[in-house]
DNA sequence: CGCCTGATGTGACCTAAATCACGTTATGGG
DNA sequence: CCCATAACGTGATTTAGGTCACATCAGGCG
């Protein structure tokens, strides 16, 4: 089933992070990279595990999950098509520290640790381009904290719909399951069906099998702006 | 109140992320940094302020927290002597992803935004060092994020003792009240006096004011390393 | 030494959300 | 077309842990 075949170019170009690249850099990232199938729920790499490559999602859905020693699994983010994921080769990472699933199936490009030392060495620019991921990563990760710290479930289960939804309709949709958006929230599924009905219900989105539809994502939006205005003197 | 005497060659050298550094470094480091005092529960600096300074702990403890917009607070981290915390400048952050509060007492050494700028033009070595503490930056928030979504409250105030616990002595001791224990971990006071009571009960720490002792921090170990043998056939 | 304040102990109560236990609805393959 | 299976809907029950309401204890200080 492996698809070892070469990346094109032109779907490099598609990936954020080397829209800005020149072309000839573009070209000599595309002479390195590998690509790869994963089946749904298939493993991509394990928590702990020896690190260095470098992931970008060309198709699919991959969840990025921690599982603790109790077996509770936290999901921390999902990559769409486009996004990069992977343990940095910048820093000394000896491990990853979260592992990757495949939600659906997938399509990645790798670039190998070995291929990254070399070009790091002779392209500065590309370089710059990888720490801005990884500082919007940090910013992230510290999202999530606040978000599991202090949140409702009800207020994750809005939150992730808009974070996750595809924008390029008129109605945004975001297509997993109750169960698949459950584990992406910290939750069991039976609380995002009984939110989600609730949703409905209030004509704030639309239920399909394995499809979500925001009729208003406006109504999503505060997780509690309370105007707290009264500032008791 | 505010003392902006210079730094220290000497001082700089308590700080891990400094120790190997060659002396005439160390040396110029010193001449651009600034000394800073905070009174206990003084911000040092707010999240989504402009970022960019390099903030080292000389002496007491900071508090690095999260405020959402319904009220709630939850600590990220607590730095200790040594420690090194603010937005990198490496990458591009525009903003501070989060806010830094002075838990007593405490002396700061600050690296400004423009000093840091120079500095890394000329020297590599420095950035390398410090990228380094930003991997583990990395690593300690995915571990928080795993820690706030998967375990009980009782096991994060253990893991919080184990993971602030000054070692120097034969019986490791933190130094905090339940109230300022409590906000790290992400709850309120009550939950962990009683936990605290309880763990006193079983003569695992000892409980006096503003201070526990670990009497035995191996009980404390386990978040729940279940021995799952049973792989049921 | 008595008072005030901040740090603790502890019970009663209450809510969010996880669990359990089903029933119902899609949907694709034979 | 039928059935297995995955996805969804919904009630009843349970529980961790947050909230409230006090009572106690310790240290500083005039």
């Amino acid at each position: 089933m492996a698809d070892y075949s070469s990346v094109k170019i032109e779907e490099l170009y598609d990936i954020p992070a080397f829209r800005n690249l020149p072309d000839e850099q573009v070209r000599s990232l595309a002479a390195v990279m590998v690509r790869r199938n994963y089946a749904p729920g298939q493993m991509i790499f394990m928590e702990g595990e020896q690190a260095g490559s470098l992931w970008f999602v060309a198709a699919g859905q991959v969840k990025i999950i921690k599982q603790s020693l109790n077996g509770r699994i936290q999901g921390l983010c999902l990559m769409n098509r486009g996004k990069c994921f992977g343990s940095c080769p910048l820093f000394d990472m000896e491990k990853n520290p979260a592992s990757a699933q495949a939600l659906n199936q997938v399509t990645l490009f790798v670039l190998p640790d070995e291929a990254f030392q070399q070009l790091k060495t002779r392209d500065p620019q590309l370089v710059k381009a990888l720490l801005h991921v990884y500082s919007q990563r940090l910013e992230h990760l510290s999202r999530v904290s606040e978000v599991l710290g202090s949140w409702s479930v009800a207020d994750r289960i809005n939150d992730c719909l808009l974070t996750y939804a595809d924008r390029t309709e008129p109605q945004p949709t975001i297509e997993l399951t109750h169960e698949k958006l459950a584990s992406l929230v910290g939750t069991v599924r039976e609380v995002v069906t009984r939110h989600l009905t609730h949703l409905e219900k209030e004509g704030v989105v639309r239920n399909e099998v394995g499809r979500i539809t925001l009729l208003n994502p406006n109504a999503l939006l505060p997780p509690c702006a309370c105007p707290d205005e009264t500032t008791t003197p």
